[in-house]
Formats: structure tokens, C-alpha cells, sequence
DNA sequence: AGGAGCAAT
């Protein structure tokens, strides 16, 4: 009789509360046994193709695998002919082998090193042995029989053959497609990506063409680092090449690209930064943005810009917008409202020169725009579009069909159609790509001729099972600890669960009554590992994740936030439990505050969670919130653009020639209010002029690292009467890395945590403060123990270091002529005050001054401020305060706290004089 | 006297 954990009087015969979940639909159970079949198969035939690569025969269980190479391998010592090949042969195979194995050993070593776990201080980084070019070739040689099997290849044909006709592509490609590995290597073989002499506008605006080189290489965008490195090291090892040859990345403070790159993996935020030095991406011949579902602010802005070149001054330019969701339809729509407009446009010209009446109004900026083709898109246009979009659902625009693979059609959440009707899956084949888009177009202008498709391609995925509470719950966390003991006691092995929660508390507080629990489980029943999993946790800690437990019959808990809802994936999980919740972020443009809410999750977020159950065999997963509270959840996330500051985005915006931010056609626009915002802040930052448009100041800001305010503080550091670069540098690279100070918990700990921080409690605040700790970081020998002494987290020290050089590089540029060259050996209080000022240059708006009751009240708009107890100027009483960042929490608190004069503020204020 | 997610340049 198992030892039950519960005490709640439910039930003694089983653990299982049964009010958490219903049993499954009969059907759902009679199915179960076929597709417990259908998996064996699966896996049966996995098994055998790996067996024949390795030159053993198929049915081989694991556990043998290694005694028959054992065995092979004496056998080929004693001089017996083994059985697949010659004796010779056999050792070459077996020393390479070896060769191999040493290298991967060796590369791994240096890897580590270099990446998750810093060197230690003074430690030397080895050579990276790299392996021959022939061993690479015959890599990528036995990758390719599994590459042929992944869905995408069907399509490789209707991929290219769209490609040739058209310009833009949008993809709808599930997880699991193979469609970020494959696209960059399918597109590469194409004729269009040679390197060529093209005409395109100049930017002046005089009309005239010029002439340049353009294209050869492919870029493809990820939201996230990890993904875009990982890809290209997949993509390279595929391709038979070294990472960084043909095949590359490139991301902040990480780049393995160079001359002869031609497929390159990039952050959208690194495809961004490219375009402010080279707005017409001459390098490259096409552009994928993939996972464009994830509506990262990054993604949006490449979407807009790429819009506005193809269809602009970069037409050839081959854009392909990759998504795993019925996003692809909103996006298609977005792109051809630029096609109508470039087309309503270039109608208008050809009247004007007729000698008609000018009947599109374009952008009132001025002609000078026009000629750049920045369109923006007047509201005849879209509506003509609109029109055309009526015909064709009344027609009953055709469905993908006949696709064996196609589970989306019996989809509850009916889909839109899909913009142009001709892409229909695998039975078309190659070069189908006409259809019916001849009769669709509205103009002779034969360039424009239906330059979007849409194209789908479906995943491979198991099948999961979804069950819903019949119950609303009430704490999701205790319903998660039930749900997986449930699981624990009625799942066999192997089968781990993944658990998703909204935030580090809630995972902490379960891991602990779980792993109580768990204690008192019956022998007899397998044990429990639990691993948390969230981004602040240290990443040799993360990487536990991805192993298997070490103890034998043990099941794996992995407790995560979002983080592996998308940009991990976790081994071995075969069921899912999912709380329903998420922390977003959520943005105030009337107060101007960011703050963060635990909401509940969309729909298509719900589905990816499930999702995560079923990638290597048919799963379920657990929903701790009713079936009917699933129906009104928000079908997709809401974009990031809609609920963050849009300050940093117009400026890019601005700095890349749009200057109208308020009409631009956004994919969603942030709306006025926010926009108006964010205009305002920028020009309190002086990077605007009086008309609103981008002056020199903007200029430099966009291109620094930075948000806005953080970027003016740095030019302000540059200026001759301030003269405090170094010390500014350092300052910003300490706030802008996260969590530097850690905080423990318990008594004991606290106290000697404010015992060794007294030697930085500076009357100055946390900016100096921060200042003397980089100071005192960089001169210790030890700086590890240091900073564990001190409670600094010593990786976000080495971040700091990381993101200071790179502030470096781009101010030598900038500020030949700035005078002190080296920086100053003490902070006097002079240079402390330079600094200060500084930073009231980027946050005039975040200051407030001490009242008379001994609180505070911000300048603009005389709101109530609290200093946050974290602060250095935690208790004190200032003249005036300027801080980095306002939070809410229990009440209106400002961190990052420094004292300045009243005087000060006046100075260099809009509305002071 | 307070603890906030993920990501990016």
C-alpha cells in the first residue's frame, strides 16, 4: 500500500484527486492501442536505418549495439575478415573514428570555455582543432537519407519554382518541417542568388539610377541567439562545411560569418543593425524572416522594411516570411498592400506623364520620398484590395487539400483562406506556381505580376491528447503537483513530464512540495527527478535539463516557464501540464509604465505547449483550466510592438528614411497614443528636430546598442564640458546587463551581504555606485571569489565586460577629438557630478524632488515616488533624485537612484528655460 | 522595508 502524499480524504485507493481530470473519450482510448502500435513501428524502423549506418544488422537492441563493435573490433584484430568490410577498410573506418571522437572531445572542451562557462581568469584559449574538409563531406553525406525525409522536401520543387516567378514568399511551415534547415540549402542552388550588377535608385532623390553589386548571399533571420546559432552549426554540418565557410551566424557579440558566408544565421535585431549601415542589404540576394508568429518587435520592423525595398528600391530582392501559424495569411495581406500601393503608384506616374489628374495621393513628405518608393499606403489603396479579397472568398477561395500529411483542415478554429489560391501541397509538384494569378492582376506592369504567394507545409508531429479539467481550478500550482503524482502512479516509463508555470517563485515553490512528497512515495514506484527550468538560472544548470537522469527508473520533472514553449526542446517528454498562464508584459503609454501581469495564455500558445508532448513519440498533455475556459482565450499572442515603449522602434524607423511614423503601415500598429508617446520622448532626447524629423543626433543614437535614453547619456559623456566616456561606459553597461547585485535569502546571509557591500554605499547613489564596483571588479586578481564574496554575480560581471568593449568600439568612432583618453583614478566629486549630468541628458523625465513632508514627487507631473529599498539612497533625504527605471509593485518605486541638484535639472531642460 | 518573463542590439 503506497505511502499517499495527499492527506485531502479524496479517495483511499488511489492517489488520483479525481476531480482534476476526466477520463478520455472512448474513441480516444480504443485509438491508443493502434497508435502504441504505430509508434513501435516508428521506432522499429528508426532503429534499423540507424543500425544499417552503422553497419549493423536492423533489430539490434541498444545495449548491444556496443558489444558488437566490441566484438567487430577484435574480430578485425585477429586478423578475421569482418563481416561488412575489408580488414584494411575496417581500421581505416576505425582510426578515423577515433580521429573524430578526439576532435568532438576536444572541440566540446573549447567550446565550453569560450561559451556557456567563462574562462577563468587568465586562461589561455586553446586552438579549435578543426576537422578535415573530406570528414565533413562525408558527414554531410550520411546526413543526407534523413534530410530527404523530413516533410519540407516534397516541396522543394513548388518552393523554387514560386521563387523564380515571384518575389515574395510566405510559408506557413509547422514544427517539425525541417523548413529553417533546409530552406537556406534548397534556395542557395538557385539562379537568381548569383552575385550581379544591378541598377537600383539612389538615395538622393534626383531620379537618376546607379549602378551596384548585389546578392550571393542569404540571410535568415531568428528571434533568438541560441536558435540562430544552432541552426548554422546544424546548416554547416549538413552542407560539409566548417562553421563560419559557406555556412554562418552573426549575433551580438558573436560572429562566424565572413567573405565566403552565402547562408547566414542572424537575430532579427542583427539584420536590423545591418540595415542602418546598408539600408538596401546589397549583400544579400534573399531574405527569410523566420518564425515570424512570434510577432517579436524585431521581426515586425524587418517585415516593414523588406515590404517597402522589394516592392522599392531593391525589386529582385527574394523575401520568404516563414511562420507557424495562420499568421502566414495576415502577412501575405500585408506585403500585397504595399504591392497595390507601389502599383496604384506607378499608375499615377504613368497618368501624370499622360497628362491626367494626379489620382493617388502619395505621402504627403514630398516627392523626394516617392522616388525612393517609400510608399506609404493611402486608404483607396487597401480598400481596392478589400474589394478584390470580397471576390475571392465568395468564389470560396480553394483550401489546401490532398496533402496526406494535412491535419490542419479539421482544425476547430477555421482558418482564413489563403491569399492566393495556387498553393496547394505535395500534388502539384514543381513549377505550378501559375494558376490563376494572371486574371487576379489589375495593371500590364508584368515586374508586379503576383509577386506574393502563399505556400504551406505541414510538420511532423505525433498526435497528443488533450485533456481539460471538468472543474475551474483554483491554485494551478497545487493542481500541477497533483496532476504529476497522477501521471507518476499511472504512466509507465519513460515518459517525463513538463510542467508549465508563469515565473521563478511559483517553480521553486513547487519543486519543493513536490520533491517533500516524493519522499514518502512507495519503493516500489520510480523515483522522481525534478529540474526547474527559467532563464535566470545558471546554464550548467539549465543543461541538466537536456540529460538523462542519472539514477535508472526515474522519472524527469521539468518544471519551465515559457522558456521552452519555443526556443528550447526538452528530451524525452511525453506529457505536458499546462497552467493556462503566462507573465506578459504590458505597457501604459499615459503613465509611461512598463509593468508585468500574470494573463492567461492564447490559444496558439496553448497549442505550441502541447505540442512539446508529442516530438518524439504520440503524447498528452494536462490543461488545468476547463474546456470552456479555453474558448474565449485570444486566438494568437498579442504582438510585442502593442504592448512595450515604441521610443527605440521609431527611431529606427526614422533613422531608416520612414519618416511619417504615425501613417506607416504597420503589420499591428501601436497605435496613436503610444506612438505620440514615444515621438514625445524622443524629442525631450533632442533627437528629434521641430518639424520631427530625425536630426544627427538621432542619427548616432539609433545606431548605439542602446534604448534611446541610455544612448543620449553616452553622447552626452562625449561632450568636452562633461568629459566622462569611460566612467558614462561603464555606468551603462552595469544597467543595462540584468540582476549584477544577487540578493540572498535568510538573515544570516543578508547581514554579511550588507557588511561587504558598505565599502560602495556612495552619497552619490547606485550610478556611482555601480561605477566604483566595475572599478573594484576589474583590479581583483580573484575575481570570482570576489564577487562571491561580495554577492555579484560574476557572469552578469562578464556580460558587462562584454557589452563595455563593444560600447567602446562604437564611441571611438564617434569621438575622435573626446579629451581624456584614459580614465580618471578616483571618482572626485567634481567627475561624479559630470556624470550625473550626463545622465540627466537621457532622464530629465525620470527625476523628482523631495517635498515637504520628506517624500518624493516626480518633476513632470508630481506624482508620488518612493526610492526602492534597494538603493544605496534607500532612507535618505536628497534635494532631487534622477533614477534609471520606475516600477509598481505594492506602490510607485524608482530604482536606480542618484542625488542631484535642482539646479542641474533646470539646465538642460525643455520646459525650464 | 521590497522581491517582475522571455528575448534582442
Amino acid at each position: 500500500m503506497p505511502d499517499f502524499p495527499f492527506d485531502d480524504g479524496l479517495t483511499n485507493t488511489k492517489l488520483i484527486p479525481a476531480n482534476v481530470f476526466t477520463p478520455p473519450p472512448k474513441s480516444q482510448q480504443q485509438g491508443r492501442r493502434q497508435r502504441k502500435k504505430a509508434e513501435w513501428e516508428e521506432k522499429n524502423r528508426l532503429r534499423a536505418a540507424q543500425r544499417a549506418a552503422e553497419g549493423l544488422p536492423p533489430h539490434v537492441p541498444d545495449r548491444e549495439v556496443e558489444f558488437l563493435k566490441k566484438k567487430r573490433q577484435r574480430e578485425t584484430q585477429r586478423h578475421q575478415s569482418p563481416p561488412t568490410m575489408s580488414q584494411r577498410e575496417g581500421k581505416k573506418a576505425e582510426a578515423l573514428h577515433h580521429e573524430e571522437q578526439a576532435n568532438v572531445k576536444k572541440k566540446r572542451k573549447i567550446e565550453a570555455s569560450n561559451g556557456e562557462f567563462p574562462l577563468l581568469d587568465g586562461g589561455v584559449p586553446r586552438p579549435v582543432i578543426q576537422p578535415h574538409r573530406e570528414q565533413l563531406k562525408a558527414q554531410a553525406l550520411r546526413l543526407k537519407p534523413l534530410r530527404a525525409k523530413l516533410p519540407i522536401w516534397e516541396h522543394q520543387g513548388s518552393i523554387r519554382a514560386a521563387l523564380r516567378e515571384k518575389d515574395v514568399l510566405v510559408m506557413l511551415g509547422e514544427t517539425g518541417s525541417g523548413k529553417s534547415t533546409q530552406i537556406g540549402q534548397f534556395l542557395i542552388k538557385e539562379k537568381w542568388m548569383d552575385r550581379r550588377r544591378v541598377s537600383i535608385a539612389s538615395g538622393n532623390g534626383d531620379g537618376k539610377d546607379k549602378e551596384a553589386m548585389v546578392g550571393g548571399c542569404i540571410a535568415i533571420t531568428q528571434p533568438r541567439r541560441v536558435a540562430a546559432i544552432n541552426l548554422a552549426r546544424r546548416v554547416a554540418q549538413e552542407v560539409g562545411c566548417h562553421l563560419g565557410d559557406e555556412v554562418g551566424y552573426s549575433v551580438r557579440f558573436d560572429n562566424k560569418s565572413s567573405e565566403k558566408t552565402r547562408i547566414k544565421f542572424l537575430t532579427d535585431g542583427m539584420l536590423l543593425q545591418e540595415m542602418l549601415h546598408d539600408p538596401l542589404l546589397k549583400r544579400y540576394s534573399a531574405v527569410v524572416v523566420d518564425e515570424a508568429h512570434e510577432r517579436t518587435v524585431g521581426t515586425d520592423l524587418v517585415m516593414g522594411f523588406l515590404r517597402g525595398l522589394v516592392y522599392g528600391e531593391r525589386k529582385g530582392l527574394k523575401v520568404v516570411v516563414m511562420s507557424a501559424t495562420m499568421e502566414v495569411d495576415k502577412i501575405a495581406l500585408f506585403f500585397e498592400r504595399e504591392r497595390d500601393a507601389a502599383l496604384a503608384f506607378i499608375k499615377a506616374k504613368e497618368d501624370r506623364r499622360r497628362g491626367k489628374k494626379n489620382v493617388v495621393e502619395v505621402n504627403g513628405n514630398g516627392g523626394g520620398k516617392v522616388d525612393d518608393g517609400k510608399l506609404s499606403n493611402g486608404i483607396e489603396k487597401v480598400e481596392g484590395r478589400k474589394k478584390k479579397r470580397k471576390r475571392e472568398n465568395g468564389e470560396g477561395a480553394p483550401r489546401i487539400n490532398g496533402n496526406p500529411y494535412d491535419r490542419m483542415s479539421d482544425r476547430k478554429d477555421s482558418s482564413p483562406p489563403f491569399v492566393n489560391g495556387e498553393s496547394k501541397g505535395s500534388g502539384e509538384g514543381s513549377g505550378s506556381s501559375n494558376g490563376n494569378s494572371s486574371e487576379d492582376l489589375d495593371t500590364d506592369d508584368e515586374q508586379y505580376d503576383g509577386t506574393v504567394t502563399a505556400f504551406r507545409v505541414p510538420g511532423r508531429q505525433f498526435p497528443v491528447e488533450i485533456y481539460h479539467t471538468p472543474e475551474p481550478v483554483l491554485d494551478y500550482v497545487d493542481a500541477a503537483l497533483r496532476t504529476v503524482f497522477q501521471l507518476h502512479y499511472e504512466e509507465p516509463l519513460p515518459g517525463d513530464i513538463l510542467v508549465f508555470l508563469t515565473g521563478q517563485e511559483e517553480i521553486e515553490a513547487l519543486q519543493k512540495q513536490i520533491e517533500d512528497y516524493a519522499q514518502s512515495m512507495d519503493k516500489k514506484v520510480p523515483k522522481i527527478l525534478v529540474l526547474p527550468l527559467y532563464s535566470a538560472l545558471p546554464p550548467g544548470l539549465q543543461q541538466r535539463v537536456f540529460q538523462p537522469a542519472h539514477e535508472k527508473n526515474t522519472r524527469k520533472v521539468i518544471l519551465s516557464t515559457n522558456i521552452a514553449e519555443t526556443s528550447v526542446t526538452v528530451p524525452g517528454v511525453r506529457h505536458v501540464v499546462d497552467c493556462g498562464k503566462v507573465k506578459t508584459k504590458q505597457y501604459r503609454p499615459r503613465i509611461g509604465l512598463e509593468s508585468l501581469l500574470v494573463t492567461p495564455i492564447s490559444k496558439s500558445s496553448a497549442l505550441q505547449r502541447a505540442g512539446r508532448a508529442g516530438r518524439e513519440a504520440p503524447g498528452k498533455c494536462y490543461r488545468l483550466y476547463t474546456e470552456r475556459d479555453f474558448i474565449p482565450l485570444a486566438d494568437t499572442t498579442v504582438p510585442e510592438i502593442l504592448r512595450c515603449d515604441v521610443a527605440s522602434s521609431i527611431l529606427v524607423l526614422k533613422a531608416r528614411g520612414q519618416d511619417n511614423v504615425l501613417a506607416f503601415d504597420y503589420l499591428d500598429s501601436p497605435g496613436r497614443e503610444a506612438l505620440e508617446r514615444g515621438l514625445g520622448h524622443l524629442c525631450i532626447l533632442g533627437a528629434l528636430d521641430n518639424s520631427g524629423g530625425i536630426n544627427d543626433l538621432g542619427r548616432k543614437m539609433a545606431k548605439l546598442p542602446l534604448v534611446p535614453a541610455l544612448a543620449r547619456v553616452l553622447i552626452a559623456a562625449a561632450e568636452p564640458e562633461l568629459d566622462c566616456l569611460h566612467e558614462a561606459i561603464d555606468i551603462i553597461a552595469a544597467l543595462s546587463v540584468e540582476n549584477i547585485l544577487l540578493t540572498p535569502t535568510g538573515d544570516e546571509k543578508r547581514e554579511q551581504m550588507e557588511e561587504a557591500r558598505k565599502e560602495f554605499d556612495r552619497r552619490e547613489g547606485d550610478h556611482i555606485m555601480l561605477l566604483t564596483l566595475v572599478r573594484e571588479y576589474e583590479s581583483q586578481p580573484q575575481k570570482k571569489a570576489w564577487a562571491e564574496k561580495h554577492f555579484v554575480s560574476h557572469r552578469a560581471m562578464q556580460n558587462l565586460l562584454d557589452v563595455r568593449k563593444q560600447l567602446k568600439q562604437y564611441t571611438i568612432h564617434f569621438t575622435p577629438s573626446s579629451p581624456s583618453l584614459t580614465p580618471a583614478a578616483t571618482v572626485t566629486p567634481d567627475l561624479a557630478s559630470r556624470i550625473l549630468k550626463c545622465f540627466l541628458k537621457g532622464f530629465l523625465h525620470n527625476t523628482a524632488r523631495l517635498v515637504q513632508d520628506g517624500s518624493y514627487r516626480t518633476v513632470v507631473g508630481n506624482q508620488a515616488v518612493a526610492i526602492h529599498p534597494s538603493s544605496v539612497l534607500f532612507g535618505k533625504r536628497v534635494e532631487a533624485i534622477v533614477y534609471h527605471e520606475f516600477v509598481y509593485t505594492t506602490r510607485a518605486f524608482a530604482r536606480g537612484v542618484s542625488a542631484v541638484e535642482m539646479g542641474w535639472i533646470g539646465e538642460g531642460s525643455v520646459w525650464g528655460g
